[in-house]
RNA sequence: GCCCCCGUGGCGGAAUUGGUAGACGCGCCUGACUCAAAAUCAGGUUUCCUCACGGAAGUGUUGGUUCGAGUCCGACCGGGGGCACCA
C-alpha cells in the first residue's frame, strides 16, 4: 500500500502516515486529554483493563481500547470531565520465566516491554492520559498494597490457615480456587497437586452474603455476568445436624470428645430417609482414627491419589471404609446407622460430613447399591401410591409429597424443610443455616516477581507484620534464575531480619501475593497515582470513582472481577472509603478471530504466509502448496491464526484499524478479522477524505448564518443528518458501535448524493459534513481532525461539543403505512404523520393493491396502528 | 448432570422490542472510465414462478397465542458458554 504526500491544494489521496502522527503529536503537546479534578463539571471515568507488558499489543487490545476510547471521547465531547488512563499489570510469571529461557532479569524484561507496548499504544491516537501512567510492579505502587494487607491483617480480613490447597506443579506455586480449572491450572494447563501447606487468605467468604445480594443492584452489568458470580458464590439454604456417635456398642467412643457429629445439608426434609453417615477422608476423626488403622491409613493414601481433574472425578468410582462407629438419628430414637469415609465427600465444602440418602440422591443411591444399606422412599410424586412407591433402581430427586417420615407426612418438600428445621432447633439437634460454595482467596504465591508479603516469621513471636515505617518491603534485584523454585527463599541474606517485636533473629516470609491483588485497587490508584502517603488522595478518589465503564473481556467475569469487589469493601471495612462497588457499568467485549491455516505437513501458517488464488483456492505463498483452512478460532500465537497490529496500523493507519474494529460485529461478540474487511474499511477512509475534499471547495465558509429556505433536497439531506445524530448518539450509549457505523456510511452516502445548486444546499452540504466529521471523531480521530481542520476550525475537533441534533429535524411530516389484507403486505401509504385513525382506514380500503385483494369480499374488521400499519381483516 | 445464551441471504449482521424481514458492510453480477488491468464511479443482488407486470414462499424444526410472530409460549434439533462428587 503506498501513499503519496498529500498537499493541501489538491490531495488526492490521504496519506494516514503523515495525518495520523500530526495530530497525535498536537494531542500530546496540549495535554489534550489530561484528566483534572474540576467539581463544577460531572466526571465520567472510562477504564479498560490495563494489560499485561507481554511485549507486544494484540487485536484483543485493540479491540478493547478502541472501544473504550470511543466512550472516552464521545464522554468528552459531551461535556464530561472524563478520567481515561492507562497502565501495566507488570508482576507475574512470564517475567521469571523469560529471566530463566533468556537470562534477562524479570525487571529489565518488563520495563522493556512496558516500553514497546506503549509505543504501540500510541500510534492507536488513543485519547488516554498518560501522565497517570502506573506499573504494578514499582514499589512507589505495592507499598501501598502492603499497607492495606496490614490494615486487613489487624481487622481479621487477612489470616494464615493450614489447608490442603491447590498446586500447580508448572509453576511452582500455589493457586486460589478460582484459578483452577476444571481441575487445571489456569495458565499452566496442568493438572494441579493437592498439598498441604500453610498460606496466607483473604476473608473474601465474610462478604459472601453482600457480593451476592449487590449483584442484583449492578444493573449495569452484564446479566451473563452478574449470574456466573451468583453461581460462583453458591448460595444455599439448609440445616446443620448433629448426630451422637457411638462404638458398635452403643457406647461413647472411649475416651474421644467427638460427642456429635456435624453435617450440612439442603435437604433437611429427607432427614427420615437417612441410611448412613460419611466423613471426608480429610475430616479429623478420620485421621484420628486412622492412626490406630492401617487399613484406614491405606484408604485415605487412596483417596489423595485420585486427582481433581473433571474427567477423573467424573469416572472415579465412589467407595467408602466402614468406621468403627454408629451414628444416632437426631429424630428417631433407637435408629442408628453405619458411618464410613468416603471419597466423594469434600472436607472444604459444609462441615466435611454429609448423611446419606439413597433414595432421593444420585450419589448416595449409588452408594448404598454397593454397600447394600437400606433405600427408603420418604418423597414421592403427588399422584404416587405411597404404598407402592419404589426407589430400589432409580432415586426420585424431583418435588413431591413427603411420606414415611413422622410428622411430615403430607407435607411438601418446601413446608417440610421448614417444619423440620423447626423442630431440629427445638430439640437442640440441629439449626438452619445458609452454606456458600465460595471459598477464601488463597493469596501466597511462591514465586519472585511479585508483591513481597509483608509478614515477619519469629520464633518466639510467631508471624508478626512488617513495622509500617519499613514499607516497601521491595524486591531484592540480585537475584539468580538458575534453578526452579523462588528465588526469595534461597536469596543469601534478604530473608534474614530481626523480629519488629523482641529483635531477634527472625525471616522474612518469602511468599509474594497473587497478582490478583495488584489488579484488585489499581482503578484506584489512578485518581492520584503520585499521592505518596496513602493509597490514594481521598478527595481525588471520591471525585473519580467509582468507574463509570468498565471493558475488558469476560474471562475475568469471575477472577478479577469477584476479587476487585472484595477488594473495595475490606478498603470500606479499614475506613479506606466509604464504597461498596468499584465498577459502576462494565462491557464484556468478544474476541478477535481468524482463519486458521496447515501446511500439509501438518504445520500452522501465519495469514501472512498463505495466498488466496482466484478460484478461491488457498496455497502457501512460498512454494504455492496447498493449505488446509481450518475453522475461525480466537487469535493465539500457537496456531498462528495471528494479525500484527503493528503491521495493520503501518500499511492502513489507526484509523483504518479502529474502523474495521467497530464495523459490523457487535461488541460483545467476537469479530472474525479478515483481509476483505480491513480493506473495506481502509476504502472507506479514502471514500470520505475524497467527499470532503471535493466538496470542501464549494461550500460556504464556517460559520456562514443559517439560509431563511431550503430545497427538498437540501431538506432531505438536514434529515438524514440531524437523525443520524440521534442514532449515533443513542448507539454509543447502548454499545451498539456497528449500528452507529451503519448510521455512518448511510449519510456518507447522502451527503455524496446532493448535488449542490444554491447557496443554502452548500450550506446544507456543509453542516452534514461537520456534522459528519464531528460524529466520525470517537472513532477515527485522526481523520475526523483532519477533515475538521479542512472545512475551515481553528480548534481542535478533540475539544470540540458533540452536534446537536433538531427536534425538528427528528420527525417526518408523512410517514409509510403498510397496507396488510389478513397480516399479509399488499402495499404501502403515504400519510401526514399522526393521521386520525379514520383517515388511515379510508385512504387503506382505497388502495388498488388492497381492492384486488379483497377481490370484492366485506372487510370484516379493520386494525389500525397510527404511523405504522393497517390491517384489513376479511 | 445442572444453569445460561444463541440459531435471520453466499458471509458479518440490521429490524424502533408484537407492526413493511434482510438496513449497513463484505462478496458476487452488470455497466461506465481504460488499449488493457488495477483503482474509482453508477446500478443490481433472499429463494422460486414470470420476458415483464406481478405473484408465492421465507428468520433451525414443529405446534400454539394473536388481526398480525424473527420477536411471546410449549416441545424438539443444532451451536456456544459457565458450574460440576457442593451434600
Amino acid at each position: 500500500m503506498s501513499s503519496t504526500p498529500s498537499t493541501p491544494v489538491a490531495p488526492a489521496r490521504y496519506n494516514f502516515r503523515e495525518t495520523e502522527a500530526k495530530w497525535q503529536k498536537a494531542w500530546e503537546e496540549r495535554q489534550t486529554f489530561h484528566a483534572r479534578m474540576d467539581k463544577a463539571r460531572p466526571k465520567y471515568y472510562v477504564l479498560e483493563m490495563f494489560p499485561y507488558p507481554s511485549g507486544r499489543i494484540h487485536m484483543g487490545h485493540v479491540r478493547n481500547y478502541t472501544q473504550g476510547d470511543v466512550i472516552a471521547r464521545y464522554k468528552r465531547a459531551r461535556g464530561f470531565n472524563v478520567l481515561h488512563p492507562m497502565g501495566w499489570d507488570a508482576f507475574g510469571l512470564p517475567a521469571e520465566n523469560a529471566a530463566m529461557e533468556k537470562k534477562v532479569h524479570p525487571k529489565k524484561w518488563t520495563y522493556e516491554n512496558i516500553a514497546a507496548m506503549k509505543k504501540q499504544l500510541k500510534s492507536m491516537g488513543l485519547s488516554l492520559d498518560w501522565s497517570r501512567e502506573i506499573a504494578t510492579c514499582d514499589p512507589t505502587y505495592y507499598r501501598h498494597q502492603q499497607k492495606m494487607f496490614l490494615d486487613f491483617w489487624k481487622a481479621g480480613l487477612a489470616y494464615r490457615k493450614e489447608a490442603w490447597v491447590n498446586w500447580d506443579p508448572v509453576d511452582n506455586t500455589v493457586l486460589a480456587n478460582e484459578q483452577v480449572i476444571e481441575g487445571k491450572g489456569w495458565r499452566t494447563g496442568a493438572p494441579v497437586e493437592r498439598r498441604k501447606l500453610t498460606q496466607w487468605n483473604l476473608k473474601i467468604t465474610h462478604f459472601a452474603d453482600e457480593l451476592l445480594e449487590r449483584l442484583d443492584t449492578l444493573d449495569r452489568w452484564p446479566e451473563k455476568v452478574r449470574l456466573m458470580q451468583a453461581n460462583w458464590i453458591g448460595k444455599s439454604r439448609g440445616a446443620r445436624v448433629f448426630w451422637q456417635l457411638t462404638d458398635a456398642s452403643g457406647a461413647a467412643p472411649s475416651g474421644k470428645d467427638w460427642g456429635k457429629l456435624e453435617i450440612f445439608t439442603t435437604r433437611p426434609d429427607t432427614l427420615y430417609g437417612a441410611s448412613f453417615a460419611a466423613l471426608s477422608p480429610e475430616h479429623p476423626i478420620v485421621a484420628e482414627l486412622a492412626e490406630t488403622d492401617p487399613g484406614l491409613q491405606h484408604f485415605v493414601a487412596e483417596c489423595r491419589k485420585t486427582g481433581t481433574a473433571a474427567a477423573e472425578v467424573e469416572t472415579a468410582e465412589k467407595i467408602g471404609y466402614k468406621l468403627p462407629l454408629l451414628a444416632k438419628h437426631p429424630l428417631m430414637p433407637g435408629k442408628t446407622m453405619p458411618v464410613y469415609a468416603a471419597n466423594f465427600v469434600l472436607m472444604e465444602y459444609g462441615t466435611g460430613a454429609i448423611f446419606g440418602c439413597p433414595g432421593h440422591d444420585e450419589r448416595d443411591h449409588e452408594f448404598a447399591t454397593k454397600y447394600g444399606l437400606p433405600i427408603i422412599p420418604v418423597v414421592m410424586p403427588e399422584d404416587a401410591d405411597a404404598k407402592s412407591f419404589s426407589v430400589a433402581n432409580e432415586p426420585f430427586v424431583e418435588d413431591g409429597v413427603i411420606i414415611n417420615s413422622d410428622f411430615l407426612d403430607g407435607l411438601t418438600v418446601e413446608d417440610a424443610k421448614i417444619k423440620v428445621i423447626e423442630r431440629l432447633e427445638e430439640m437442640g439437634v440441629g439449626k438452619g443455616t445458609t452454606q456458600y460454595r465460595l471459598r477464601d482467596w488463597l493469596v501466597s504465591r511462591q514465586r519472585y516477581w511479585g508483591c513481597p508479603i509483608p509478614a515477619i516469621h519469629c520464633e518466639k513471636c510467631g508471624v508478626v507484620p512488617v513495622p509500617e515505617k519499613d514499607l516497601p518491603v521491595e524486591l531484592p534485584e540480585d537475584v539468580t534464575f538458575d534453578r526452579p523454585g523462588n528465588p526469595l527463599d534461597r536469596h543469601p541474606t534478604w530473608k534474614h531480619v530481626a523480629c519488629p517485636t523482641c529483635g531477634g533473629a527472625a525471616r522474612r516470609e518469602t511468599d509474594t501475593f497473587d497478582t490478583f491483588i495488584d489488579s484488585s485497587w489499581y482503578f484506584d490508584r489512578f485518581t492520584s497515582p503520585k499521592f505518596a502517603t496513602a493509597p490514594f488522595d481521598r478527595e481525588e478518589n471520591h471525585y473519580w470513582m467509582p468507574v463509570d465503564q468498565y471493558i475488558g473481556g469476560v474471562e475475568h467475569a469471575i477472577l478479577h472481577l469477584l476479587y476487585s469487589r472484595f477488594w473495595t469493601r475490606a478498603m470500606r471495612d479499614v475506613q479506606m472509603t466509604s464504597r461498596d462497588e468499584p465498577f459502576d457499568g462494565l462491557f464484556t467485549q468478544g474476541m478477535v478471530c481468524h482463519e486458521t491455516y496447515r501446511a500439509a505437513d501438518g504445520s500452522w501458517l501465519l495469514p501472512e504466509e498463505v495466498e488466496r488464488l482466484d478460484g478461491g483456492k488457498v496455497v502457501r505463498a512460498s512454494d504455492k502448496s496447498p493449505v488446509e483452512v481450518g475453522r475461525s478460532e480466537k487469535m493465539s500465537k500457537s496456531k498462528k491464526n495471528v494479525v500484527d497490529p503493528d503491521q495493520i496500523i503501518h500499511d492502513y493507519g489507526a484509523d483504518t484499524a479502529r474502523w474495521f474494529m467497530l464495523s459490523d460485529s457487535p461488541p460483545e461478540r467476537d469479530l472474525e478479522w479478515t483481509e476483505a474487511g480491513v480493506t473495506g474499511a481502509w476504502r472507506f477512509q479514502q471514500r470520505l477524505f475524497r467527499i470532503a475534499s471535493e466538496a470542501v471547495a464549494e461550500l460556504p465558509a464556517a460559520g456562514t448564518p443559517k439560509p431563511a429556505s431550503f430545497s427538498d433536497a437540501a431538506t432531505a439531506l438536514r434529515r438524514a443528518a440531524h437523525k443520524t445524530i440521534a442514532g449515533v448518539s443513542a448507539d454509543i450509549e447502548a454499545f451498539h458501535f456497528n449500528k452507529a457505523v451503519a448510521r455512518l456510511y448511510e449519510l456518507a452516502s447522502t451527503i455524496d448524493g446532493l448535488k449542490s445548486k444554491d447557496a443554502a444546499d452548500k450550506w446544507a452540504k456543509r453542516e452534514a459534513l461537520e456534522i459528519f466529521v464531528r460524529l466520525t471523531g470517537p472513532m477515527t480521530p485522526h481523520l475526523a481532525e483532519e477533515l475538521w481542520q479542512a472545512l475551515g476550525h481553528k480548534s481542535l475537533l478533540a475539544d470540540s461539543p458533540w452536534p446537536l441534533a433538531e427536534d425538528a429535524l427528528l420527525v417526518d411530516d408523512t410517514v409509510t403505512v403498510a397496507v396488510q389484507l389478513n397480516g399479509k403486505l399488499r402495499g404501502t401509504l403515504q400519510l401526514a404523520k399522526d393521521a386520525p385513525k379514520e383517515e388511515a382506514e379510508k385512504a387503506a380500503l382505497a388502495l388498488p393493491e388492497l381492492a384486488r385483494g379483497l377481490d370484492g369480499k366485506t372487510p370484516k374488521r379493520v386494525i389500525v396502528v397510527p404511523n405504522r400499519i393497517v390491517n384489513v381483516v376479511a
